[in-house]
This record gives C-alpha cells, sequence and structure tokens, in this order.
RNA sequence: GGCGCGGUGGCAGAGUGGUUAUGCAGCGGACUGCAACUCCGUUAACGCCGGUUCGAUUCCGACCCGCGCCUCCA
C-alpha cells in the first residue's frame, strides 16, 4: 500500500488511483524567463523519482508538467532583453530541457504549454462569468469572486477574512473584492495579445494551469504538485476556477515539495539568492546534485551548501566504488532488499530511508568481493543498480563517473603514463619514485587505488 | 497578526512508547612497501518545562527558538 502526504488532508493517505493502475498527475513547471535554479531542480528530481516509483511499480504514470510562457515577467525581461517574447522563451525551454537531460530527469508524457492552450483558457473564463463565479470589469480585466466559491482557502487552510485582514494583496479599483484574481488581462497598447470576447489580452497566471491540467487529464485526477510557495494563492485558486467551472472534485492529492535555502533562507529570485543548475553543474557533476536532493525527504526542506555538496560527493562515491569493477548479474531476482526499499517508498516516497538500503546493499557486495564471493557479488550490484535506477541514480558507468572530473590538468592518457611508470617502479622496489608519482597525480587531483587486479584512478 | 512546518550525536538525515537507523567526519585495528579503497570494532543525540505511562526522543500541554506562506517566486 501506497502512502502519500496530502496538503488538503494534511495527512499521510493511502493512495488510491481513480482508475486502476493508472495515475494521472500534473505538475506546476517553470514560467521560462530565466534559467531554471536549484529550486526548481528540486521540484523536477522529487517529482521524476514520484514517477519513476510509481511506474516501477507497475502503474501507467501520464504525467503532465506545463511550460508558462506568457505572463508579466517574460514580457518585462524580453523587452529589457530587446528581443520578442517568443525568442526568449524558446531559448530559455531549450536551456531548461538541456538542464533537466544532465540531471536524469524523464520527460513528462505531455508538455503543454499556455499559449496553446488559449482556447481552452477562454472557454473556461466563459462558463465561470455563465456560472456567475467571474466578472469583467470595466478596465478589461475579467475577474474570478472568490466569496463566490465557497470551498476558498480548503487547501491553504486561509479564511478570506483573514486575508482580507492582511489586505496586502493588490487592491485595484476594478476588483470587486480585494481577493479577486485576474482570469484575463486587458492588453496594454502595443503589448502581446489575443483576441477574446472582453477585448484582446493575455491570460492570468492561475488559470492556464487549470485549462491545461482539465484539458490534458479530465475535470478529476489524481496527483497534482508543485513547489511550496505555490500552494497560495496559485493551487488555491486553480482549485477555486477548476471546481466552479466543472463542478467536480479537482484534484484527489495535493503534494507539496519542500524549500530549498542557503544560509537558512529560502532560495529565490525575489531575495536574489539563488544558484541556476547550470552554475551549480560548472562545480558538480549532475548526479552529486541529484544525489544531494534525493538525500532529504522532499517534504523537507534542503539547505544548499558546498559543504553538503561535498558531503554527497563523498557519499555517493562509495557507492559507485563498490559497482567498480563489477559486471551486475543479468537478472536477479527481487529479495529482501528490493521489499525495504519497497516499504520505504511505499511511505510517502521516503528517499532517505531508501538510500540506506542501497548502503545496506553497498556493504552486502565489498564483503561478498573481499571473501571472492563474485556470483554474489554480481547478484547484489544488480540489486543495486535496479534500485538506484527508481532514485535515477548509479546508472552511469563506475569508471565513467570517477574519471569524469573538471579537472583537466591531466588527460586520461597521461595518467595512464604516470601510473605505468608508478608500477614499473614498485616492481623495481622504488618507492621512493612510486611514491613521488602518486603525489604528483594527487596534487592534480587524481587519486590511485590499488587492487588485486591492477590500479585504478578517480578525479577527487 | 492569521495559517502551516520544524528543532535528533561534530555535520547531514530517517525513525520509534521499552531493544545503539544510515551516511560523512573522528578514533582503534586489519589489509597495504606506505597510502588510498575495503573490512572489523568504536565514540556520540533526541530544544526547554510539566503531564500521561511501569517506561517518552517518540503521546498530550505550555514555553523558547528557527523557517515558510499570507505579494511575483518551484
Amino acid at each position: 500500500m501506497i502512502r502519500i502526504y496530502n496538503t488538503l488532508s494534511q495527512r499521510k493517505e493511502e493512495f488510491k488511483p481513480l482508475e486502476a493502475g493508472k495515475v494521472r498527475m500534473y505538475v506546476c513547471g517553470m514560467t521560462v524567463y530565466d534559467f531554471c535554479h536549484l529550486g526548481h531542480a528540486r521540484v523536477l528530481i522529487a517529482f521524476d523519482v514520484v514517477t519513476r516509483y510509481l511506474r516501477h511499480r507497475g502503474f501507467d504514470v501520464h504525467y503532465v508538467r506545463n511550460i508558462t510562457d506568457i505572463d508579466d515577467k517574460i514580457l518585462r525581461r524580453a523587452e529589457e532583453n530587446g528581443e520578442t517574447f517568443t525568442a526568449l522563451t524558446e531559448r530559455m525551454i531549450e536551456a531548461m530541457h538541456e538542464d533537466e537531460a544532465k540531471l536524469g530527469i524523464l520527460s513528462p508524457t505531455e508538455e503543454p504549454r499556455a499559449t496553446s492552450f488559449i482556447d481552452e483558457i477562454l472557454a473556461m473564463i466563459r462558463v465561470l462569468i455563465q456560472k456567475d463565479y467571474a466578472y469583467a470589469a470595466d478596465n478589461g480585466d475579467v475577474y474570478f469572486s472568490v466569496n463566490a466559491f465557497k470551498g476558498y482557502g480548503k487547501l491553504s487552510k486561509k479564511k478570506l477574512e483573514d486575508l482580507l485582514a492582511g489586505a496586502r494583496v493588490d487592491i485595484a479599483e476594478a476588483k470587486r473584492s480585494p481577493a479577486d484574481f485576474a482570469l484575463w488581462k486587458a492588453a496594454k497598447a502595443g503589448e502581446v495579445s489575443w483576441p477574446s470576447p472582453w477585448g484582446d489580452g493575455r491570460p492570468g497566471w492561475h488559470i492556464e494551469c487549470s485549462a491545461m491540467a482539465t484539458g490534458c487529464l479530465g475535470n478529476t485526477f489524481d496527483i497534482h504538485g508543485g513547489g511550496p510557495d505555490l500552494l497560495f494563492p496559485h493551487h488555491e485558486n486553480e482549485i477555486a476556477q477548476s471546481e466552479a467551472a466543472t463542478g467536480e472534485t479537482f484534484v484527489k492529492v495535493w503534494m507539496h515539495a519542500g524549500a530549498v535555502r542557503v544560509n537558512k533562507e529560502k532560495m529565490s529570485k525575489s531575495l536574489g539568492n539563488f544558484f541556476t543548475i547550470r552554475e551549480i553543474l560548472e562545480k558538480y557533476p549532475p548526479e552529486i546534485v541529484r544525489y544531494f536532493l534525493v538525500s532529504s525527504h522532499y517534504r523537507s526542506q534542503v539547505d544548499y551548501s558546498e559543504e553538503n555538496l561535498e558531503e554527497a560527493s563523498r557519499t555517493l562515491t562509495r557507492l559507485y566504488q563498490a559497482l567498480r569493477g563489477l559486471v551486475p548479474s543479468k537478472d536477479a531476482p527481487e529479495g529482501e532488499s528490493d521489499a525495504l526499499f519497497h516499504a520505504a517508498m511505499d511511505d510517502d516516497f521516503n528517499t532517505p530511508e531508501a538510500i540506506t538500503v542501497l548502503h545496506a546493499v553497498v556493504s552486502d557486495i565489498n564483503l561478498h568481493r573481499r571473501e571472492r564471493r563474485d556470483e554474489e557479488a554480481r547478484a547484489s550490484a544488480a540489486v543495486l543498480v535496479r534500485l538506484g535506477k527508481i532514485l535515477g541514480l548509479l546508472q552511469q558507468d563506475p569508471e565513467a563517473f570517477f574519471q569524469a572530473g573538471s579537472s583537466e590538468s591531466l588527460s586520461a592518457d597521461e595518467i595512464e603514463r604516470l601510473i605505468e611508470a608508478r608500477k614499473q617502479a614498485r616492481k623495481d622496489r622504488n618507492f621512493a619514485e612510486a611514491d613521488r608519482v602518486r603525489d604528483e597525480l594527487a596534487s592534480k587531483g587524481v587519486i590511485l587505488d590499488d587492487s588485486r587486479e591492477g590500479t585504478s584512478w578517480r578525479r577527487g
């Protein structure tokens, strides 16, 4: 039985898909006006693992992750850059796909874009107006009337009165209530726009997700996910719009990832304390970044720091070290390790607990190797690779992992040559020379590992 | 102010009403020409104060501290 923490009920619930064997999931993706940062990676990887695990357990997962390719920030940035907004968004979408590929993030089943759902968006707004959940204001905007939807606040546990009391919401003259939000924004002169019954304009931020989610997955679907800062108002508004329009439950399970922090503060665009994925990948191999994120539970916050990445690096090194020079068995039957791994993942995708199973398997492998039980070692290696795959880890050739360093001071050929020289020196019992060679390599970031089979190397 | 989450050994990070998670780091030993890798052993924790209980890090209450959302943000 798989249990998932549902933000709506604030507890873990047994997961029962609407349709047996099938899972329909929507995750809020990027607004493509800048490069992805680590916070995006957090969400991307969290739901990548969810998808991988559910598929591993036999579910047919229909994973939809949208791209927001029209909004105020995009228009502003494009203008600053002196390029068209489509040039900007195309560039950023391409960059995002590169980042994802490097981090081993599987493509979603569908990746709808807001600009290709304008018809659906307009249709939904029309229904909302017909049902008196929305109104066209004098300024050309169309607003959702929050007071008209009685379930408003059920996701974020906020009361309308409290929201109004806080009153940091945008008080626009045209709104009937300060908490009302735009479904359609009237275009200013010269702005990109689409024609509508209420005048030329563009969709509001929230309506696009309602239109794309229901358009791709139906009025009701199983899982909706996203970052922690989308819970309110974005997801709350999605519920209001969708349920008001369809009269049906929008989503069964709401999942939210924890924030990525830097120096105890949330990494965010507005604080300017964010690190883009590509910046980080200049310093650390992608699998280490992935390991770092997966080594804490998806709902808890993680602190980005050099020390934490370094630790992830050392730990992942241990995992790959176990696989080094071993050819995993063709088919290793599922056993106790798989059962333990599943038990951890069944409990709200408890990846830190699942990783302990990986470490136990590593210990098995190392013991088998030490005692020269090659078949057992290869069988355990197969288990390790199989379980690692569910987390998107350990799929590389170990040598490739160890030798693909950024320190390009020495080529692989030069390293091999020095290792040969050291081998000869050791044969001649000239240990001073052998150690000199080893130190020379170490000074250039190359660590040697001697074993019965010979000497291997890695970039440290 | 409202709502929500959290405080675990040097660090990271799970979990449990009673039996040392796990990893990194440290320490001792084995292996090694010496190291590295690996193995064996080992040190070390549950914010504070009450309550419930035979027994609480785990349940309940208060308190302190930190974080997030309430405004665009994954």
